[in-house]
DNA sequence: TTGCCATGTGGCAGAGACTGCCATAAGTTA
DNA sequence: TAACTTATGGCAGTCTCTGCCACATGGCAA
């Protein structure tokens, strides 16, 4: 893998420079109240070219939730295929929350305005949840595939990955401090999965038993 | 209670041809190529008495699950106080369900439509989470308010509510053939849900007792 | 019936999100 | 340096959605 250029690296800088402006305008005049030119000014780019990184202002504003899952969904993938569909996800959840936990400050600061942006704009957990559910389509695939059932026949896959899904959605909304770090974030979204696991008979989500 | 007035009967109508209006358009040519203008002109009002009926083009393609959810909170609200979370929850989604399957043919055609335009437009399945959430919300609220627990410092009424709601949306999305009635749809919910019953260890959502 | 008030409707101008198109600028490679 | 590829900016245009005002219609009382 080589060193990337200087064109891509300029790029990189100017999604950042993007994500910057737009998080710290969402914050202090409100979603809605900003507009594209606004950060397209700030991040000093042209409005047309904001949308050659960001195809609406809610990618830009759920670009970390989106990072995210698809981190879990590659997380599952490494997972070993005879491992029960929960624990797998369990681990791969797990895996996405420690990144949250390793990620640089700048990194782990964005994440925190993303949250409060995200408190302070419920609207906005909805529309996240349209790239949410098609995430997790790809991910009832993978465990319909490990499995050996079929995803249009088998409402199970789907059921495990959206309950699991929704527990983190929950916790994530639920934070009702002023989060300052990451790991009491990741705290209660642990909190959350355990109450989850707790409730659920054991070998629930073994779909090579017959339903 | 007084039968309503010509302008009111009036205003029902409208609303009706808009919805039908949309929903034939949307099927037919897609809910994103369907502009308002179409829709008005289909229901013969101006484009700005469209937004005096839905605040938003969702708000038309959507009304049918709005108006869903509400019947399945207000249900919710007379289930005896004493009763389990997850029971009362359930008793309220049947109770909903059954209000699906006793609609007049007219009404049954435009949920089965608006089934068929969510599985064409799967955004529009996230976009409905906004609304969605904030209705869950409220049930949480009333989960709580008789279980006494508070909802800012207790995860479990949201878990509780969230994990129905999710598989009633599962349930909804995973009908995989072209539904020509309302039973049919019932069914596949409440195989969803038995399956969540099952899942589930008797009496993990017994709030009273310690987390 | 007449007149008044409340309310629904239409038209218009305009903001803001987003797209297609084309010219220009910058980076990459030979 | 020249040729190629890719990023950027500007512009015109569509569509959603809103505020404002004039007009029409339904409801109601004298």
């Amino acid at each position: 893998m080589h060193q990337p250029g200087l064109r891509e690296r300029k790029k990189q800088r100017t999604r950042l420079a993007l994500i910057d402006a737009g998080l710290e305008l969402f914050l202090a005049q409100g979603y809605e109240a900003t507009t594209i030119d606004q950060i397209a000014a700030a991040a000093d780019v042209s409005p047309r070219t904001f949308f050659r990184y960001f195809a609406t202002k809610e990618d830009l504003a759920l670009h970390y939730v989106f990072e995210n899952e698809m981190r879990i969904l590659a997380e599952l993938a490494t997972r070993p295929s005879d491992e029960l569909p929960f624990a797998s996800l369990k681990h791969a959840f797990r895996k996405s929350l420690k990144a949250v936990e390793d990620a640089t400050p700048e990194d782990t600061q964005r994440m925190l305005r993303t949250r409060r942006l995200l408190d302070a704009t419920p609207s906005l957990v909805g529309r996240a949840s349209s790239r949410t559910y098609a995430m997790e389509r790809r991910m009832a695939e993978e465990i319909a595939r490990r499995q050996g059932v079929e995803l249009t026949c088998d409402i199970r896959p789907m059921m495990i990955v959206a309950l699991l899904s929704t527990t983190l959605r929950v916790a994530f909304e639920c934070q009702h401090r002023e989060l300052t770090n990451a790991k009491d974030l990741v705290a209660v979204s642990e909190s959350a999965m355990v109450f989850l696991e707790r409730s659920l008979v054991p070998g629930w989500d073994d779909l090579t038993r017959p339903s």
